[in-house]
DNA sequence: TTGAAAGCGTTACCAT
DNA sequence: ATGGTAACGCTTTCAA
């Protein structure tokens, strides 16, 4: 009620208390040394006052902000939004928020380094495959942790988080051609995106190395519209690829919507379909996408224990983490006899080759 | 290079340019008074040291953290993704910075006050229809503005920022009576919160001022999982629905689907559905779910603006701002001979009644 | 317009 | 174990 009221600093807990104000700094330290019955005094008097420790000061005197800026983009897609939830969750639990970077729609998400410098960030997670390498190379280069996650980049020595993308590309060629497709299609993400390169590279490299013609392939640039574009584009003529792998899940779904809507195309029987991510539109039975999951858990506490262990210990040599992930077949694709097993409801492909 | 470099600071660009401490002080201050001349000296050694003012150090001094803390989750739920990431992008375009909160599984919303304590975050959104509202009222008691966004609470004096429930529900009855349907269902949200519940009484107090049958109900969570199950409870027995309206897309989503893969309904013909948010997925041919909009950008822009208005003036009367949105009608709901306008491609139900 | 100096609310380092 | 005191990096008086 009373409007003006100043809030409560720990020298007022102190003088309440009737210890210095040291004591209470002590008293709000996890490991500090402190009398059983001076913490008790001071956590009474905190309570009465409604006192709570101010982040922002204690963040000047520690030099660490306890903030981790997580640079995101592109929330259209479902995986996304989920890996923002779990992380921000992850990085309470150890004590870190999470300062959401979006960079403006121009893509260039250099003018985010203004605020990570700013805001002292212990720590920067690069959560998106559309952001500039520039940014990690001068957050690195100021002395900032930075973890890519779900991309990599040419630079050696920056720790990154992904799923297993290339074995993924190449486990879905397996897949396709076991189900008896000979006319391949891929669309891209990002043309410079690590992600939908590797995913690409291993689809395209089993299919060469196994005697199939190289997949027409279009750029959806991880976009919805534009991988419609792409769609049209692959189907239009005659000779239209029997089965289309979609660099991820979102780009997946408005591939099936112009296979269906506008070309009158059944799905699996005219033509297979398969995305990445396995997110949750994945799995509605509308689509039933086979996909080759990136488990979010998994990936996220990765991130989220590499991000901290690179702040504790800046020494530590990079790494690059790789979640295993696996192939779920759905009804978009044709079932092979063989080479899957069925778990807990899913069919996971086993694929045909050892290993 | 060198690894041990400590942050560039004010004194050390001061040192450089040969002036105080305080001009580089000015030197960055929008309004302050200080030569041109100082003032170039004062950026050219700062952009020499590679120098930027310590937000937190800054923040400390003038009491004002330039952090929004926006609590949110349902993050599955494709609107707030989208609100998200709009509200960070007006939120830096007027110099703040988003701290995102995520309240814990249990879905108690209270731990977080920690945080927004500690961090002393200049305004609160939250963007939830799930939060507690004891939250708002501690942070209110505390002198925080609060925001409500998507919401309402009973208490009053609480500013929110909302679209339009109440007219919507009335809309879609209005729609789905206009289209022959006799036997409505309803699909509510979370039992005590405000959006499904405007939603949920707009459509009722229409159909029975109208002398409809009271609608048949069930309740979906706002999760896809228990929607699908509420819509396997309203689907089940021989009085079925032959319309129903579900509290938001994403659950209307989960309704179609099991709608025409377990029981084999057609859309529109056996089954209309409408949704609410107008979400991207609605307009995915699969569904071409019939939605009222909530309009991203109308209502981020207001809830950043109300929120900057309350920072700046603490005294300001508190607003409810709805945000007006339309029906549009897409193939998820029989189109009635009139009623509607076509505009920009889409048919916008314009009523049987006037204004 | 400018510089000196006093905070802002903590933590960290001293002695004690 | 405790209290005093010096930072932390900035903004904001206040004199000059």
């Amino acid at each position: 009620m009373s409007e003006g009221r100043r809030p409560v600093t720990a020298t007022d807990v102190a003088k309440r208390a009737g210890v210095s104000q040291s004591a209470v700094s002590r008293a709000f330290t996890p490991g500090a040394s402190i009398a059983e019955e001076t913490r008790r005094k001071v956590e009474e008097a905190a309570r009465a006052l409604g006192y709570r420790p101010n982040a922002i000061a204690r963040s000047l005197t520690t030099r660490r902000s306890r903030i981790i800026g997580v640079a995101a983009a592109y929330l259209q897609n479902q995986f996304y939004p989920e890996v923002l939830e779990a992380m921000s969750r992850g990085l309470r639990a150890r004590g870190y928020q999470l300062l959401l970077l979006m960079p403006e729609h121009g893509r260039h998400a250099d003018p985010l380094l203004e605020e990570v410098m700013a805001w002292q960030v212990d720590g920067l997670i690069l959560a998106s495959t559309t952001l500039s390498s520039a940014l990690a190379e001068q957050c690195r280069s100021a002395g900032i942790p930075v973890l890519l996650f779900n991309r990599t980049t040419r630079a050696p020595h920056v720790s990154s988080v992904t799923g297993q993308n290339f074995r993924g590309g190449q486990r879905i060629a397996e897949l396709l051609a076991a189900g008896g497709h000979r006319r391949f299609g891929f669309v891209a993400g990002i043309e410079n995106s690590s992600t939908s390169r590797d995913r690409e590279r291993g689809f395209t490299t089993w299919l060469a190395r196994h005697g199939f013609a190289p997949p027409r392939r279009a750029t959806g640039h991880y976009s919805f519209q534009a991988a419609a574009a792409a769609a049209r584009d692959l189907l239009r003529d005659g000779d239209r690829p029997d089965a289309i792998f979609c660099a991820n899940d979102h780009m997946a779904i408005a591939v099936a919507e112009v296979a269906r809507h506008e070309f009158g195309l059944r799905i699996p029987e005219d033509l297979s379909l398969v995305g990445f991510d396995d997110t949750a539109p994945a799995s509605w039975r509308s689509y039933a996408l086979t996909s080759f999951s990136q488990p979010l858990q998994p990936m996220v506490d990765a991130a989220v224990a590499l991000v901290c262990e690179m702040i504790e210990n800046p020494a530590a040599p990079t790494r690059q983490a790789v979640i295993p992930g696996e192939l779920v077949i759905r009804a978009s694709t044709r079932l092979p006899a063989s080479g899957w097993v069925e778990r807990d409801g899913q069919r996971i492909w086993r694929g045909t080759e050892s290993g």
